[in-house]
DNA sequence: CGACGCGTTGAATTTACTCAATTAGAGTGG
DNA sequence: CCACTCTAATTGAGTAAATTCAACGCGTCG
């Protein structure tokens, strides 16, 4: 890991929550603020935090993929979920004692941290702010209530379907496709331990994704030609990323 | 749906949340009054809410046992997670508008409905209570990424026991066991619900388990006769459920 | 070049599913 | 008390989905 200065690229954390609520000119200064101190830097597949450990601060991811996962005892291990630009991360810290799970670089990232005291006025004082967070905890564990079902329900077409829709999906929604198409960097083995597959079932299953035209993912690239077909195929139903602006009556008027 | 006057019962809320933290008499007695309301009574199969309806107040369990669960287009639903006494759902009251799941009476189930003013009123005077409600909420997260791993990585005798590991500590963290047996409502067919596979196989399974002497369940009770024998054997690790106390900096005095 | 990561393929095997039928038990009403 | 009904548990046989194991191709990088 490696510590450098100040970056600036456009903030999606306040992208993401601003499909919650409207935030005003104030609170966004403030979350740019923020997220706007050092950063850390990890390489591919380098550990963010390990199973075990105390977790110190929260993380906000600014650029690249990481990946939540548990280990188990006969040595395979599940991904729980993947990390995104503009995702928040351990807000357990001020809670639990020890990670109950290991966090990973997959591409080059770079997280802002934010320390506790920061996060504490920023509850105390910016209510709009909180209850966005709140929302963006919640959105969280609907996402892996999904997974849950995803892993238990689907056949493996479907499966790994539902997995790219919703990563297309929450990719856009912070502005990271471009048109049908976006930046892909999990491999097969990565989308197996993630799906419960095997990293030959999900390459057999991918080749059949690809031959019905749903999918094609070549040189780090997902396309996606129709989103609406391969929604379909995959039962994907959008409602649990809650991404409808639920919070309209909350927006801030300036 | 019943509405009926106050029970008196031993207020599991309470239990549980002191795995965390020790709670003053006073904040004690603030969640006893909390759930000492009236309370509203559903029977087996009786939906408690459903998928896309919006959620009207937090819910406290009393007695009985609950299931989440989620729909899915083609007929089959899997079970996400169970309510078990002393828990609380629904806390996305305040936030998000609408379900995406469901949840649903397994046994005559009776619950505390608390409503926002006096959730409101707990966060702004009792930090110390709201600190172990936070730990709730992200212990039940941590049961939900449990849940994925659980599906995703162990083969059925392992998911199965893994499952009945969890539900029995749950149970015995909060009084509900008596040396090796619990209470067990739970039928095969939700069993296979929860877990992703078929009634078929998990019937097959559980006679596996049975004649290894890993359980026992007959009149809806559970025995787990060498717990630390079925741990072994389903791989389960304590951890995720953060029950040693990790709050003891935060303890009461009184 | 050689090592390595990643994707791909084949063949055999196994786990879990499907479908259908049967048994057991609890509850109901005559 | 017994027939009737329902739900839950159980069994068997055939099938399908996914795994395992092993090998190979291909591009990148040191």
């Amino acid at each position: 890991m490696t510590l450098v200065g100040t970056l600036s690229e456009p903030n999606l954390l306040i992208k993401k929550l601003e499909l919650y609520t409207r935030l005003s000119c104030r609170e966004k200064a403030v979350l740019e603020r923020l997220s706007a101190g050092p950063v850390r830097l990890y390489q591919p597949r380098e550990s963010i935090i390990r199973q075990g450990e105390p977790p110190e601060v929260v993380n906000l991811f600014r650029q690249g993929w990481a990946c939540r996962f548990k280990d188990l005892p006969n040595g395979r291990r599940q991904v729980v979920s993947f990390l995104l630009p503009g995702d928040l991360c351990d807000l357990n810290v001020f809670v639990l004692r020890q990670m109950d799970h290991s966090i990973e670089a997959i591409t080059a990232v770079s997280v802002a941290p934010i320390a506790r005291a920061e996060f504490e006025m920023i509850t105390a004082e910016y209510p709009r702010i909180t209850q966005a967070l709140w929302w963006d905890a919640l959105v969280t564990n609907a996402i892996q209530r999904e997974w849950t079902t995803n892993i238990g329900q689907r056949d493996a077409g479907a499966r790994v379907g539902h997995l790219l829709c919703e990563l297309f999906i929450r990719l856009r929604a912070v502005g990271l496709t471009t048109g049908s198409s976006c930046a892909f960097p999990l491999t097969q083995a990565l989308i197996s331990e993630a799906t419960g597959l095997t990293n030959v079932h999900v390459n057999r299953t991918i080749q059949r994704l690809r031959t019905l035209g749903l999918v094609s993912i070549k040189e780090r690239r997902l396309a996606i030609p129709d989103l609406e077909a391969l929604m379909e195929f995959s039962m994907f139903e959008t409602n649990y990323l809650h991404l409808d602006h639920e919070g309209r009556h909350l927006d801030a008027n300036d």
